[in-house]
DNA sequence: TGTACATCAGTGAACGCGCGTTCACTGATGTAC
DNA sequence: TGTACATCAGTGAACGCGCGTTCACTGATGTAC
């Protein structure tokens, strides 16, 4: 299934510059990314990157989209029924943001993007929309203004924690992060833990 | 007072450059920074930012401790005595956040810094005591893990919604980002609102 | 099934540019006498 | 107060390098007949 490694339209190009990228970004951090070397690491032209993204922006547009996309995915999968639902939205949000660092990275920093690519519009909302359901989802199904907060304040705790994690070796109570923050929005009320 | 311009040792390269760097990461983010460009800005040789603060890193370095420093000094000037002293820290960690953007985009990024300089090992430190003297200050006043816990909640709390505030244009639900953060605090009892 | 042709993803040589770094230098400042 | 000297912050010319971009090209793939 392999196709051979310098084949014309290998078909896979996107795929691989973008595994290069991801590995870039998680060694090196996003400042340090040329397209030149993610064609050294991907093994193909140093032109390829550029023929299929337009620019530097276009393929981390493309990770953004890719990252949001993924976090929709984690988001939804919390069943409808779930007790404390909004909290373990909370939890995958951080294990998505630990597990995929380098899409994390890339995703709320909107001078490295191109914002108004439609792919990455659709995928942050979809993102949003799935956090929205979470909020809705609470016992005392706060309303409006009310929902707003919540919602404002639970993706804050839930994004400084993941971010904190991430830029510093923050000590992690238990040995596993998304137990930590469990355990810390047991603590909030307002975010309609027990 | 103002010295002449180009005169040797005007005895504020450093001064100039930082300045220089901070106007560079408000208009164009941290990855488009150069040193070359900096002197450009600072108007100076393009070797002496180098020769001053080594490298990059130097350079960043210095902003990030002048950062942690500010943002001690921000949390220290809530006094003892008032009440909801820890969320008023918090108003003062996003309102520092807001305030100084390019020194908040540097200090949580290890991977551009001089982790193990002197000064800014002492500026961090000196944050995150100020951080927990505003713990300890809690009417319920709890002990050991729980403590712990209850200032990473209110930590990432307070750096999630500064982080989210700066990265995307997050709707502020009040005009006054603070106040938008402090109405949203209030309704988190573990962290000591009424 | 075989042939001709259009498409276009990816190539690779060549370009000019801005970068960090080096290094011999200059001249302002502080100190010793 | 004046003179001699050491220091060292900042200069500016020169370097080699990796970068993004351009452009004529190649050859795999899909379509029409």
């Amino acid at each position: 299934m392999t196709p051979s490694p310098r084949a014309y339209h290998h078909g896979d190009l996107r795929r691989s510059v973008l595994a290069a990228a991801l590995d870039a970004i998680r060694d090196d951090g996003v400042a340090a990314i040329s397209l030149r070397d993610l064609a050294r690491r991907a093994g193909v032209s140093h032109a390829a990157p550029a023929h299929h993204f337009g620019d530097k922006a276009g393929l981390l547009t493309a990770i953004a989209a890719e990252g949001f996309d993924l976090l929709a995915a984690a988001l939804d999968e919390v069943p409808d029924d779930t007790a404390h639902r909004l909290r373990e939205m909370g939890v995958r949000y951080v294990e998505f943001a630990l597990g995929h660092p380098s899409h994390f990275a890339v995703m709320f920093q909107p001078g490295l993007l191109h914002e108004a690519d439609p792919e990455l519009v659709a995928a942050r909302d979809r993102s949003a929309a799935a956090l929205r359901a979470g909020v809705d989802s609470l016992p005392d199904s706060p309303d409006g203004a009310e929902a707003r907060r919540t919602g404002l304040a639970a993706w804050s705790l839930a994004h400084g924690f993941a971010t904190l994690q991430l830029s510093t070796s923050l000590p992690t109570l238990d040995d596993d992060p998304a137990a930590t923050f469990r355990t810390l929005v047991d603590r909030q009320p307002g975010l309609g833990a027990p």
